[in-house]
DNA sequence: GGGCCCATGTAAGTCGTTACATGATTTT
DNA sequence: AAAATCATGTAACGACTTACATGGGCCC
């Protein structure tokens, strides 16, 4: 049994809770997932067909006036889920972050521009942070009727490693006022 | 003047330390950037090319045995490169964690299997800190004589964050072994 | 009727990694 | 003499985003 593809372990995991349209699939991950597993439409699609070819997911077409195609797991399908679920190989780790690559050539900035970079930084995670906060705050509503526990989690970790971001970013902040505070005065 | 590249954004930043090869840009990002942001030869050496051609670097072949490219900005490239790291347009942010999806999808999971995921999250990310703190280590014997202080924010910001996910990690782990616990006792 | 959401798909372009090919020099 | 390091490059492949094309249904 081959690899899946990084687009179709999402797929398979979301078709794992019950039967989805790609839309569906496209929105829920959007909401949830974005922030550490992206897909788009270009990648959704056909990958979605390549995973019917290859028996992991079968689709139908509900009666209906809008066309649409719902699609959802085989056996084989929830297998190889279950198996890459539990399979212990390496799990994809990606960070890249440009703010922090400025920061490292820094030292070629005068001292208020460098101050500068750090603000505007520190702005910027601290807007994530926010669009974070609203999506929790929308979630928690739902949460009483919800019986999943685990994205519940992972939403939490995004939200505490953006606060430890923002934190460290404002230390950084303050530190760099200090000096150069020393400096002008 | 046009957007640089990914790959131009650490080319310029690395020569602005003074002149270098190809093979020189590629082992300095593979010690210090490669966390947040890396580059491959693949990417390199056409890139080198092509900021050539823009007129953003010179090389010269020195005279020597081995066959060899250096490579030094020129002051359209010095001006593309502060135009860059002063410019306050939005900057890179992305995060791909596997461990995460799989947390996310771990209500499909029995808990115990749900827990052995979080036990190889909580493992794995504790290698790639301790890789983290011999990097460090080997660092902080020339910080002394090196001026630059920039790369060893950056450098702290890594083993912080590194910490703080194993952190996560293993309070989780905590958590769901007394929970696991509660059931089975 | 207009605007928004549902819904599917493709094409083009960008970005990136891996593996390979090649060969000189230095170190052990 | 072998192994490691210096050094440059390309080809093939994989993954991803954006923009576009298309059209139906729902709600005000």
């Amino acid at each position: 049994m081959q690899t899946l593809t990084p687009t179709a372990r999402v797929i398979l995991g979301v078709l794992g809770l019950g039967p989805r349209t790609g839309y569906d699939i496209k929105k829920l991950t959007e909401y949830s997932t974005r922030f550490f597993w992206s897909a788009s439409y270009g990648q959704l699609y056909p990958e979605l067909h390549r995973l019917e070819a290859a028996g992991l997911v079968v689709s139908a077409e509900p009666a209906g006036a809008r066309r649409r195609r719902v699609y959802e797991l085989t056996d084989a399908g929830r297998d190889a889920l279950h198996e890459w679920l539990t399979s212990d190989s390496l799990m994809t780790f990606d960070y890249r972050d440009e703010g922090l690559l400025k920061l490292f050539f820094a030292d070629q900035l005068d001292p208020e521009a460098a101050l500068a970079h750090v603000r505007r930084m520190r702005t910027q995670m601290e807007n994530i942070l926010a669009h974070f906060r609203m999506i929790a705050d929308e979630l928690a509503r739902d949460r009483e009727e919800d019986p999943a526990r685990f994205p519940y989690l992972a939403l939490d970790y995004g939200l505490a490693f953006m606060e430890w971001v923002v934190g460290w970013w404002a230390a950084l902040e303050r530190e760099l006022q200090a000096s150069d505070g020393r400096l002008v005065g």
